[in-house]
RNA sequence: GCGGAAAUAGCUCAGUUGGUAGAGCACGACCUUGCCAAGGUCGGGGUCGCGAGUUCGAGUCUCGUUUUCCGCUCCA
């Protein structure tokens, strides 16, 4: 495991050694799991969101992508139900280190006291034959000395509640003297708002603003877009709506580098079947995603597929797409049969109908949603940390190489003259401009070029192009493959084609 | 949030019982070499994460704080 540890910190140093990775503010002390993407990470980046683009959106016919913005109508996401499942005061106790909801806890003493009452009215009803409990409850000392404290209780807690004073909150539970069921104790932490939702206020002046939320998830613009891109596109079930965008989630515990971070790009599709299609079609994607990461000819046995058992109250089938990352199998795609639960929320909660008319069936429904919803970061981060290589080599050096897939590497091809005289810099330039039309290229004449093909081996520039005497002499140049450190001699005039044709990902089937 | 570890130049690190910050690599210029990283000369770059305290004097000791990694916890 501290092999693994080791390693982890090793691509985290690399990453900001080369530009890829910085932290955010960093001048500052950076900021809690915020990262910024350096000049060779926005490279990556982007060859990832093209290379998912073109395998959901331009490979399938009936997928199309759009673009919605990050802030949403709040109902929105009173209707998705992350508004009321994550808006809970929280309190751990330290010696259990169990947490709760803070709420709960005085929910439950209040339980408590009810339920004393009622003992008392049952042994009463016992007592007497023609007990009459509302009079019982009127005059019995000791019920109304629980009455009495039960309306304190509420009276404090519905006020801090309404007001949000979680001191207050914090006070009544010492007050109360509510112990942790698991520890006894009553070593309580502060009170805490855990919301996952990050909210700011729109308007400019304090009294008119709203309340609007940071979308949590991309998911939900699909959704409310669902008429808008049906209607308008002329789509018909099943089809299939993409987006890459920016979700916000304010996690309780942001961490592991990139990979849980509280500012993140997802890449989702939302396939819109018919009712009862479902199974079939979560099937197809669960296949056909695999696949896609099969593509990038990362070792198999770094995927696997997890199951969920436990399944979210709107799905009726889930799994993630799991990758060996240097701390372990985590969670990188997720695949969800979301049946009618999202479109039919917004159709009751905007009161318009949203559903589609199925010309083949001759009648109107609520279409089913099957999810595939992949972290662009943690896919960025799956695509590094699989490639970062130390080899030993027969000299007994040691080279650092970032075997990231050809197509996606932030430079594709380098080149570099031999030496830095005899007009052959100004050969190189000529091949430069000539392949900057294609691709993204770097050049190089500092230093000795093995050197130079050290360097580029670091960036995960999978080509090396060669200027040197002979080339001025046949106009041939040397290729240099990154992985193998192999070289050919090519024509320059063929160096484009080649490269071209070595740039095509792994067959997908 | 709790516990553990860490923070000195872009990177990796050294820094003695407290005495005004160093190396290698990287970076820039020039010279030299020229196909798999460590040639020469010169140069730029650090209020030692931040803030207090102790002290004549703090990178070094004490406390607080921030950030990161690990374990727990949490996790639609």
């Amino acid at each position: 495991m501290s092999n693994n540890e080791d390693l982890f910190k090793k691509i985290i140093s690399h990453s900001k050694e080369y530009g890829f990775i910085f932290p955010s503010s960093e001048i500052y002390d950076g900021l809690s799991a915020v990262y910024d993407y350096g000049q060779l990470g926005v490279e990556l980046k982007n060859n990832i969101k093209q290379y998912w683009w073109k395998a959901m959106v331009q490979m399938h016919e009936n997928i199309v992508g759009i673009d919605t913005a990050i802030f949403m109508h709040p109902t929105v996401w009173k209707a998705s139900g992350h508004v009321d499942a994550f808006n809970d005061p929280l309190i751990d106790n330290k010696d259990s280190k169990k947490r709760y909801r803070a709420d709960v806890l005085i929910e439950d003493y209040i339980e408590k006291i009810e339920d004393k009452i009622r003992k008392e009215v049952e042994k009463a009803a016992k007592r007497f034959e023609n007990f009459d409990e509302t009079m019982f409850r009127q005059t019995n000392g000791r019920v109304l000395e629980y009455q009495a404290k039960i309306d304190e209780v509420n009276k404090c807690f519905v006020e801090a509640m309404t007001n949000n004073d979680l001191a207050a909150i914090k006070t009544l539970i010492e007050d109360l003297a509510i112990v942790c069921p698991v520890s006894g104790s009553r070593n309580w932490t502060d009170v805490r708002q855990f919301n996952l939702m990050f909210a700011t206020q729109m308007g400019s002046t304090a009294e008119g603003a709203d309340v609007v939320y940071l979308r949590p998830e991309t998911a939900q613009g699909i959704f409310v877009n669902f008429l808008n891109v049906q209607k308008t596109g002329r789509m018909k079930v099943p089809f299939g709506i993409a987006q890459i965008g920016k979700a916000f989630r304010n996690e309780i515990v942001a961490r592991q580098f990139i990979f849980r971070m509280r500012e993140f790009e997802q890449m989702e599709m939302q396939f819109f079947v018919r009712p009862g299609e479902e199974l079939k079609w979560f099937d197809y994607w669960k296949e056909e995603r695999i696949k896609w990461h099969q593509s990038l000819g990362i070792d198999k046995n770094k995927y696997r597929f997890h199951d969920h058992e436990k399944l979210a109250h709107y799905a009726n089938a889930a799994t993630d797409i799991e990758f060996e990352f240097p701390f372990g199998f985590k969670e990188l795609e997720g695949i969800h049969s979301r049946t009618d639960f999202d479109l039919n929320a917004h159709q009751e909660f905007s009161g318009r109908k949203i559903q589609y008319f199925d010309p083949e069936l001759n009648e109107s429904y609520v279409p089913y949603v099957v999810e595939t919803s992949i972290g662009l970061d943690r896919m960025f981060l799956a695509i590094v940390s699989n490639s970062y290589r130390e080899e030993q080599l027969e000299d007994g050096s040691v080279r650092t190489v970032m075997s990231i897939p050809p197509f996606l590497a932030p430079y594709k091809v380098a080149i570099l003259p031999l030496v830095k005289k005899d007009g052959m810099p100004e050969k190189a330039y000529e091949i430069l401009s000539e392949l900057q039309e294609d691709f993204n290229c770097q050049y190089d004449e500092k230093d000795a070029v093995g050197r130079r093909y050290r360097r580029q081996d670091a960036i995960g520039t999978p080509f090396c192009i060669t200027v040197d005497n002979q080339t001025l002499e046949d106009d041939t140049v040397t290729i240099r493959y990154r992985d193998t450190m192999e070289q050919d001699r090519i024509l320059v005039k063929d160096i484009n084609t080649t490269i071209k044709n070595l740039l095509k990902p792994c067959k997908k089937r």
